[in-house]
DNA sequence: TGTACATCAGTGAACGCGCGTTCACTGATGTAC
DNA sequence: TGTACATCAGTGAACGCGCGTTCACTGATGTAC
């Protein structure tokens, strides 16, 4: 049953690809290697072949999702973001939505390995995000990073205690709404005062 | 081994009170009810006298954190809440510290019954940092419960973003302290503006 | 290019372990008389 | 108030099950000649 250099490596991706949604979806705990391998296509025994542990996954699985989200980060701009970052289909898409949301909470209670890709992620986020700062002196760069910080915890919060209700309740809803609202409306007043005058 | 009633009642209450503290720490899927029973002074096999299934302790014990942080919440003001909130001692003291912060992610993925228990905590957070409102129109209200579910949002997502890094990562304490600064210079030019004025 | 052999990705059974839940039992509490 | 009995909170063994990980095995790939 071996397999080509190419292949096995094309597989490997696949597990990492898939962990990440399902991890995603139900949580670390949630999600056993034999479910995950399933999942993926092949039965539990080779993923040793694969992955040292379990946990090396997770952090692996962490990493993927977060070069997707910079990925897309690089392709809109900030109300952009915001606006679909804060909507009824990313709230619904939990596999396929951001990682910070759907695992930091989980990452808090995870070996060291885990916590280091996470705070990697929430780095490289960061970085994509200031993209279109320009030239800015010290001040203004650590101004606009504080910005992109308090953005990104803003926006994270808002997902988190929206999911936490039940799915159609009006809560869930009224917290998405509120939060867009308010982070967009800091933009258009801060993107016309501060940073762009 | 019979037990007086009043005595069998607190003894309840300590299984939800220890309930609250291990789901906070360890997440729903890392406490077993052996492991919270043992904790609470007791063998696992009387859990079920108390409790239909484990799940509906989920739900009890989150109740109960919401009740203690209702109370905390009718002790201090918004700028006090928010400068303890996103403070280190807060971050490090996960079994202690805010439910929604620890457990809203898990929340999301579990039964309707717990996502209930925590759409009515937050309300009933919510409408405790309402209580120094006062008589407001309509709109004025609105306002007012906008602001206060987008402050518990920033706040919650600062610290589960906080706690995802490493213990002792710069990016831990930077992510506290720039939210920290920020939400509070939020009330100082909106409590001298809008609501106060 | 063709043959012989080592490699190693993937299989599926097995490991010890802890999970949520059930159950027969114990014995002090609470109640009926 | 005292006695007889039912109740039921708490015990600890047991249930079937799934977990992360290990292992002997398979057989196509990759390599050495």
């Amino acid at each position: 049953m071996k397999v080509t250099k190419a292949q096995a490596q094309e597989n490997r991706a696949r597990i990492v690809e898939t962990a990440s949604t399902l991890f995603r979806e139900r949580g670390y705990d949630g999600v056993g290697v034999a479910d995950l391998m399933a999942a993926a296509g092949f039965t539990h025994g080779g993923f040793y072949k694969h992955f040292g542990s379990k946990a090396d996954l997770m952090a692996e699985a962490a990493a993927s999702g977060f070069s997707r989200a910079v990925a897309y980060l690089a392709s809109v701009d900030a109300a952009q973001y915001v606006k679909e970052y804060l909507s009824r289909p990313h709230r619904d898409a939990l596999g396929n939505g951001c990682t910070l949301a759907a695992l930091s909470a989980d990452a808090a209670r995870q070996p060291e390995l885990i916590k280091k890709a996470f705070a990697a992620g929430i780095e490289s986020e960061l970085a994509t995000l200031a993209r279109e700062d320009g030239a800015l002196d010290k001040r203004a760069t650590r101004e606009a990073r504080a910005k992109r910080i308090d953005t990104l915890a803003h926006v994270v919060g808002a997902l988190v205690l929206s999911r936490a209700c039940p799915d159609d309740s009006p809560l869930a809803d009224e917290i998405l709404e509120v939060c867009r609202t308010r982070i967009l409306g800091q933009y258009d007043r801060k993107g016309e005062g501060a940073n762009r005058g």
